[in-house]
DNA sequence: TCTGGGGTCCTAGGACCC
DNA sequence: TCTGGGGTCCTAGGACCC
């Protein structure tokens, strides 16, 4: 049976939900001008997180560097993010896409799926999908785009087409028309890697990747990604919209520096900051993890990075720490200037404390003591 | 101009087991 | 003594998404 999917995505997300909170408060619409979210305007090494239509004419994009975006205009409207307003609309706009349907896939702060099978029908389709944007932009102030398919990968696509504030249609019967003159580049998973190697072969759109033998394409791009890049550009894709939050598979944090460090204390201070972080994450969500890793990026974006796997799940700071510290040691001949650090945990799983508890560090205890009062200190700053 | 931060998945090679 | 093939796990690295 053929199924209809919708996938809404909100315009330039975090600078409209700005703006509408700019607007609440009695500032002008930034949304009217060219404007970014960004971070520190002052740290060189910002980037810019969502841009306004006018911005993006102007060729400003995300992802740019603010110094760059600034070069390009220097009257650019700069803005701040507010993660918790952000949370809050995100919540909002979901609620609303649920009252449509309740299968519903969340896709990232700002973007969904949801199942419209046996809701509408394909000729009601556009009026259903526009009821639901001008309801979303009437209650909650921004604009979202809706794209209407029979898979996921359509309606993304879909949605994709003109913005701000539109809906469109890509049924299977208008990939050949809507959607294989596009550009490689424009189908969902072909990044900028892979454009490059597709186009050396000379495989420029959408209909040529759609029309290129898959034994071919494999050898170009790997033989999963080879079939799921064929069956995309010839408009397939049987992946249902999943309502199920799956758990986190990893986490991570990164800090990059305002300036490159040598100095092992400088980078030791980093780790230790970022290693609270994720330890401090993963007790929240209850788990415990097995592997551990850390990545050094140098001046020149090279990175270098470590993974080691634990005897014993740990979601202790300074267990954590210490395999990172060693890990350095293995990457790093502590001379070459370092841009960024990362640490990442994986292999999560919610096991107990006790076991093995008889060999356990002495110290452990006061480890675990430093860990409490930390998440103490952290959840008395939140309230 | 000089490039953030947080995720997921895949591939390839080596170790180890049967 | 030297040879095989398959399966699984681990690690490093690289692609993609928002």
């Amino acid at each position: 049976m053929s199924r209809i999917i919708f996938h809404i995505d909100v315009n330039s997300a975090f600078l409209s939900w700005t703006a509408v909170k700019m607007l609440r408060e009695g500032q002008p619409d930034i949304r009217l001008v060219p404007s970014v979210v960004s971070g520190d305007p002052n740290d060189r090494r910002s980037i810019i997180t969502a841009a306004s239509i006018p911005a993006k004419k102007l060729g400003i994009k995300t992802a740019q560097p603010v110094s760059m975006a600034l070069r390009t205009y220097p009257q650019l409207v700069i803005v701040g993010g507010d993660w918790e307003w952000y949370k809050q609309c995100s919540r909002g706009f979901i609620e609303i896409c649920t009252s449509y349907s309740p299968v519903l896939q969340q896709f990232s702060i700002d973007e969904c799926f949801i199942d419209m099978t046996g809701r509408c029908t394909e000729e009601n389709a556009v009026t259903v999908a526009t009821r639901l944007k001008d309801q979303v932009r009437e209650m909650l102030g921004f604009t979202v785009n809706v794209g209407i398919g029979s898979n996921k990968l359509l309606a993304k696509m879909a949605s994709d087409f003109e913005k701000p504030d539109k809906v469109h249609t890509l049924w299977e019967s208008e990939v050949e028309e809507k959607m294989w003159p596009l550009g490689v580049r424009d189908l969902l998973w072909v990044g900028k890697k892979t454009e490059q190697r597709l186009l050396a072969y000379g495989i420029k759109t959408i209909r040529d990747l759609a029309s290129i033998d898959v034994g071919q394409l494999s050898r170009l791009v790997g033989r999963k990604y080879a079939q799921q890049l064929h069956e995309n550009a010839n408009g397939r894709d049987d992946s249902p919209v999943e309502t199920e939050r799956t758990e986190a598979k990893s986490v991570s944090a990164e800090r990059t520096f305002s300036r490159d460090y040598t100095d092992p204390k400088d980078i030791d201070r980093a780790l230790f900051n970022v290693a609270c972080i994720v330890a401090h994450r993963i007790r929240r969500q209850g788990f415990r993890a097995s592997t551990v890793s850390m990545f050094i990026k140098r001046t020149d974006f090279t990175v270098a990075q470590k993974q080691t796997s634990l005897d014993q799940p740990t979601d202790v700071t300074a267990v954590i720490l210490n395999e990172v510290r060693r890990m350095l040691t293995e990457i790093w001949d502590g001379s070459s200037p370092i841009r960024q650090v990362g640490i990442g945990v994986s292999k999560l799983t919610h096991e107990s404390a006790f076991q093995m508890s008889l060999f356990e560090d002495p110290k452990m205890e006061y480890y675990r003591d430093w860990d409490r009062q930390y998440d103490e200190s952290k959840a008395g700053q939140k309230s």
